[in-house]
DNA sequence: TGTCAATATGCGCTGTAGCGTATATCTATA
DNA sequence: TATAGATATACGCTACAGCGCATATTGACA
């Protein structure tokens, strides 16, 4: 559930994962935050220049937060997740 | 210890928060994420445009790293956030 | 209050994000 | 397999990040 990001890419697949989740479309998430559709598709895809402003909007527009922690061992259960 | 960080600048501030813990400066940091000493500062400063690899490569540095999750109940600080 | 380390800011430059617009490619499923 | 919906990609554009380099400003301490 709580996802470990620690590269763009893996931020992409935990925010294509909830909006999936939410059933929406890129095109309609793009409304939501005022971003074309294929922004959405960049920033999901991994895109390592997306902007940090973008991020959060998305974030927020998916009821998503980020948590800055040390980092940590993956638990098994995260491990699943990345992979 | 585990920070919320929802914005460009609270993000800043939890890197910030742990440079300092570390005791280092933003030109040591710097180097060790081949950044510039200005590019750091920006970044503590919550630039919004901060791009998705250079956050990445100073959580890096840090040793720290971001878990992503559905957006917690509020805490009493962060009420206000949400009414 | 003088000094030096730390941090913030300025300038000109290159690279690229995100834009509007449009189309191509994938992927269900009828 | 035909087709509609979803996603990826392309073009030209403007804006701005991060660069090297340099300086201004701040902060801590004798």
């Amino acid at each position: 559930m709580d996802q470990i990001a620690r590269t763009p890419k893996q931020i992409g697949d935990a925010i294509r994962r909830q909006r999936r989740k939410l059933d929406l479309n890129q095109a309609t998430l793009g409304e939501r935050t005022k971003l074309r559709q294929a922004t959405i598709s960049a920033v999901e895809s991994g895109a390592p220049g997306t902007q940090l402003s973008t991020l959060c909007d998305v974030l927020a527009a998916l009821d998503l937060e980020f948590v800055i922690r040390p980092r940590s061992k993956a638990t098994p259960d995260e491990i699943e997740d990345i992979f």
